[in-house]
DNA sequence: TTATTGTATTTTGAATGCAATTTGATACAC
DNA sequence: GTGTATCAAATTGCATTCAAAATACAATAA
């Protein structure tokens, strides 16, 4: 059994169960920007009082997940266009870091990895099977950002990433864009070949600020169904 | 009075106040790395119970400030030599980009201001006066982070900074590497005036590495005077 | 004496309770 | 009919209480 003497006996805390439950609540839609969080329901559903959760509320408003009303409880933090625009640079300036990193850090097995995880997107691209596209996309920026080795660089941008995945994620792309963004993904991969850090940095700024454009779309497409107070 | 109607009621819950009390408590020292928070007598000095205090542990842990022991309490964050090396890199890369937002986004005025700000400073590198350098530069690199206008990226580096703050501050200086960090001033002022962000970035970059191995070194003289353990 | 085990005290984690604030509803005045 | 005032219900913030775990200490055995 798994008797291997150096592994402590895992006992996560309550309290970060639940701040990763809550949180995956919200990045997965269930609790959708702008919604009050209910605190009652959600004590019964997870079977716990309220002290814990309440911490756990806490923690997420620090991260900006929630907002914190005083008095009046907790929100799901709704994403603004300028929320998006303070966000994108930073994560342009992460991603562009973990490139160089990657450039100077990333074993052969990483290249080689990022290679098969490269052909195999282009060829849900060629197929046009985007949901398989996006899934793959992801997988290549976050092993880009682990082969950089800093963990504290992962964690920073997971924050962000975190927060505009589900607008990320709503977002249609014109087969244009699309095509483009796999141009690219060619460039970031001949980059990592040559170990080109400034280059792959370079591609990954842009590669980030395209996307910025299409997550604010997809953003004002979302509030302009929730409300339709932009029709005149 | 001040009684501008945009301004709503200043009513800063107990919690987040809290927050900030223990980690001012934490950056100025009152608080050293490794150190147990005493829960009881926090709560005594502070006059509230321990579910406020405790939400604001979970938070400054979040933040990396403490880490949270299971069932043994809350430690404030020792700062080793790794955690240092993976936040540096993060860090030049933050003020990096400030510095590119800087030089599209500040007004005249910031350009002014930084100005004196500098000249200021050199007085003070000229008298030798440690001191009031420090404050000056601290001030110099703030403005710079200000003047970008991205308040995700202020708060994000200030995240950071507060947590080497202090070993900065310890940190000695030889008269070599001073003279050296106000050339590198003067190229991040000449930069700024030029509006040339590219350059201006790789500047700061610069400048922050070599910071690094200032406050590394810092480290290791604490360390070693807290514990003794490298005396052969 | 030293190591080990068992017990008491302290400390931590979570639940409950209580006071204060907000929300919603109804009645009343204009 | 509209607007305001008052009051009840619900929600929130914090304090207190209770249970579980860790630490300290003493007694016993080797």
């Amino acid at each position: 059994m798994d008797a291997s003497p150096q592994t402590p006996i895992e006992r996560p805390s309550l309290h970060d169960t639940i701040v990763n439950r809550v949180r995956a609540m919200v990045y997965d839609g269930d609790l959708k920007p702008g919604d009050k969080v209910p605190e009652r329901l959600l004590c019964e559903t997870l079977g716990i009082s309220r002290t814990p959760l309440r911490e756990a509320l806490k923690v997420l408003a620090s991260e900006g997940v929630l907002e914190l009303l005083p008095n009046r409880g907790a929100r799901v933090a709704r994403l603004t266009a300028a929320d998006v625009d303070e966000m994108f640079p930073v994560m342009g300036a992460l991603e562009a870091l973990a490139g160089e990193l990657a450039c100077a850090n990333a074993s052969e097995a990483d290249l080689a990895e990022l290679r098969a995880l490269h052909y195999q997107m282009a060829l849900h691209h060629t197929r046009g099977e985007r949901a398989e596209y996006f899934a793959l996309n992801q997988k290549i920026h976050e092993k880009i950002m682990g082969s950089a080795g800093n963990d504290l660089l992962v964690s920073m941008y997971e924050g962000l990433a975190g927060r505009i995945r589900r607008a990320r994620y709503i977002s249609s792309i014109t087969s244009e864009r699309w095509k483009q963004a796999m141009a690219e993904h060619e460039d970031m991969l001949a980059a990592l070949e040559a170990r080109n850090g400034p280059g792959l940095a370079k591609v990954l700024r842009d590669h980030l600020q395209n996307k910025c454009e299409a997550v604010k779309e997809a953003l004002r497409q979302e509030s302009g169904a929730d409300t339709g107070e932009h029709a005149a």
